[in-house]
DNA sequence: TAGATTGTTAATCGATTAACAATC
DNA sequence: TAGATTGTTAATCGATTAACAATC
C-alpha cells in the first residue's frame, strides 16, 4: 500500500542495495509460496500465467517483476521452478534459515507446530511455550513444551527472529510484552486483539475473516 | 494489485452500485477487522492514526478511503467505533449473515471451530465435515461432525456460499472438487496445496510463511 | 479558547496492462 | 518450422502523501 524506494536496480546484473517497494516484496512472497508448493508437487518448469492463475496477479506484472532481476525465464517454456525458488530467496534475502519461537501449546498451536506451513520456507520452530503448567513437559511436534520463564534464555541462544502467539486474546498482551522484552522483533499474532508493542516491532495478525470478506464482497458484486 | 472500476461515488451521500477497486475494499475489510476487535474492547472511538498503527495503512489513506463515502468523523475526536463498522459492512455488503460449511475436523478444523474468528464477521459455520467415519458423529465446536455425503445437500439447504478446507494437502483436491459440485463459489483453503477450480470459483490459500518472509525482508534491509 | 483530528487538495510516484518483437 | 512464452516498451490509471483549512 505503501512504497518505500524504488525496485532492486540490477543493470549490471547483480543485486544491489536498495530495497524493494512493498508490493513487489509483497508479491514475490506470494511467488513463492506457490513455487514452493510446485517444486513438492514435482512440477519443473511453470509459465507467468500459470503463475497468475494460482496468485491472482497479473502475468505481465509476474514478467515485469522478475524481469528486474535477471532474465530467469525461457521464452516458450516459462520459468524452471528450482532455479526461480532460489533467485527469489536471494532476492528477499530470506534464501537462510531463520528460527520461530511458538507461544500457545493449546489446539492452535499445536495444528501449527504439526504443519510444514513454516517448515517449507525456511522457518524452523526452535521452541514451544505454554503458561499452562500442565502442558510444561509434554510433546508437541516433535518438540517439549517449555514454560515461559525460559523465553529470554531461548530467545538469545537460539536466535529467535519471529514469535507466533497462539493462545486466546486475553492472554496475548501479555506474551507480546515479554517477546519484545526478549528481544523479539516480529510478532505474528493468531489471535484478535490488537497488540501494542514498541514502533521497532512488527506485528502481524491473522485474519481470514479480512481475506473472506473481500473474497465475498467480489462475489456479491 | 489489479485494478477493476474506481470507487464508488457518493456525491449524492448514497452508495452507487460501482464495484470498489480491489485495494480499497481489502483495506476496508482489514479497517473492518481492526474496528470489530476495538469494539469488542470497549474503545468508543478511534483516530485514523490509531487505524493507522494497527493496520500500517498510512493515515491520511485511511482517511480518504472512508470520506469517499461520506462524512463519517468528528473532527478534533476521530471516529466512532461502531457506526463506522456499520458503515464499512454496508459498504462491503457484508451486513448480512454468511453460512460457511467447514472441511476437516482435526486440529486445524476444532480450532477455527472453537474460535470466533469468523463468528465475529457475520460468517457462521452451519456444517462440519470429516471423511473420517471415526470423527463422524463427534461434537466439535458445538456441531456434530457430518459425513461428506451430506455436502450437497447441506450446501443447497443452508445456502452455504463458502467452503475452509482444513485437511491435509493430499485430500484438498478432492475437497475443493466437490465443494465447486455442490455450488461453493468461494474456497478458503487451509492446506497448501495448489488446487484447481474453474474460473468462476475463487480459492484463497492461507499463507502465514508469506506474510512472514515480507516481515522478515523489512527486518532485514 | 486551544488542541486535536478530519476532510480535501494537489502533486508525485508506482502499479498496471496491452501489445508485440524476440527467441526458445 | 510452428507454437508458445518471455522480456520490454509505452501509455494510462490509481495509490500515496504532505500539507492545511475547516471544525469539533
Amino acid at each position: 500500500m505503501t512504497s518505500l524506494g524504488s525496485p532492486v536496480d540490477s543493470t549490471n546484473g547483480e543485486l544491489t542495495a536498495e530495497r524493494l517497494s512493498l508490493g513487489v516484496a509483497a508479491r514475490l512472497a506470494r511467488y513463492l509460496q506457490v513455487l514452493t508448493q510446485a517444486k513438492k508437487e514435482g512440477k519443473e518448469t511453470i509459465s507467468s500465467q500459470e503463475l497468475s492463475d494460482y496468485t491472482h496477479v497479473n502475468s505481465t506484472q509476474i514478467r515485469r517483476d522478475l524481469s528486474g532481476f535477471g532474465k530467469f525465464g525461457k521464452r516458450g517454456v516459462g520459468y524452471n521452478v528450482d532455479s526461480l525458488v532460489s533467485q527469489i530467496r536471494k532476492i528477499l534475502r530470506t534464501a537462510g534459515q531463520h528460527n520461530i519461537a511458538l507461544l500457545g501449546a493449546g489446539r492452535l498451536g499445536t495444528a501449527i507446530a504439526s504443519s510444514e506451513i513454516f517448515a517449507d520456507h525456511g522457518f524452523q520452530i526452535v521452541a514451544i511455550f505454554d503458561a499452562d503448567p500442565s502442558k510444561v513437559g509434554s510433546t508437541v511436534g516433535g518438540q517439549t513444551v517449555r514454560s515461559m520463564e525460559n523465553l529470554d534464555q531461548v530467545v538469545g541462544e537460539e536466535e529467535v527472529v519471529v514469535g507466533v502467539i497462539a493462545v486466546p486474546n486475553v492472554a496475548a498482551q501479555e506474551l507480546a510484552d515479554q517477546l519484545v522484552a526478549a528481544g523479539v522483533k516480529i510478532i505474528f499474532n493468531y489471535s484478535e486483539a490488537l497488540l501494542q508493542v514498541p514502533p521497532e516491532v512488527t506485528v502481524h495478525t491473522s485474519s481470514p475473516a479480512v481475506d473472506l470478506l473481500y473474497a465475498l464482497y467480489f462475489y456479491l458484486t
